[in-house]
DNA sequence: GAGAAAATTCAGTTGACACTTACGTAAGCA
DNA sequence: TGCTTACGTAAGTGTCAACTGAATTTTCTC
């Protein structure tokens, strides 16, 4: 989960992600769209996406074609959902602070 | 945004923003959550949670007191599901492709 | 097998970032 | 006024991430 959001904190590889999102292409297509940087840089940001497991790769000849995994990214949206308002952690952090914040004032 | 999402992708910061998710807390308070770092880190990261939005601060003599902005969290999350299934960007990248791709097969 | 094509990987550089220590500042209190 | 508390800011350090250019791997074609 880190690993995914880590991904998507760089605006090259969200762009990415969106190149990939509604059907699979070859690196090459990918790094075409892509003038300001080289074919190495974007071969690089696909290797962290596939690691963040964000995209899949599928080798067909010489060509790699990628893919979005878009389970990933719904994942990632339950993530946020659910990451600050509950878990027992929180509950537990808010209750130490309660005993702390009680200390205190003794 | 993008300030929103690099902010989230540490994982210091998530907590932090857990901590003042339901209440709002003095610096000290969230500093003292964190026995690994010093106060001073913390400070640093509420810098960058206050200048990407997510959390407000107000103060109170001479104490600082930070609160998660859950509206700005909602926004990222309505920004996940929208940034890849729409706009116009990813139309006209497709077709930009689809128009190279004809290119290339002639 | 030689050479081209598609793509990754390696080595090295640069900049950003999380962190620490030290210092500065504003508010409350003796 | 001097001291303390609560905090931010400045300066410096180590690490990691994004990038480039060169080398390398894999596959296809002749």
């Amino acid at each position: 989960m880190d690993a995914a959001l880590k991904a998507l904190a760089e605006p090259r590889r969200r762009e990415i992600l969106r190149l990939v999102w509604s059907q699979e292409r070859p690196a090459t297509d990918i790094a075409d769209h892509f003038s300001e940087v080289t074919r190495s840089a974007i071969s690089q940001h696909l290797g962290v996406l596939k690691d963040a497991g964000l995209v899949t790769e599928r080798r067909d000849g010489t060509r790699r074609l990628y893919r979005a995994q878009r389970a990933e990214i719904k994942k990632l949206r339950k993530f946020l959902d659910d990451y600050w308002t509950s878990g027992l952690e929180r509950l537990r952090d808010v209750a130490e602070s309660a005993q702390r914040d009680k200390e205190k004032r003794q």
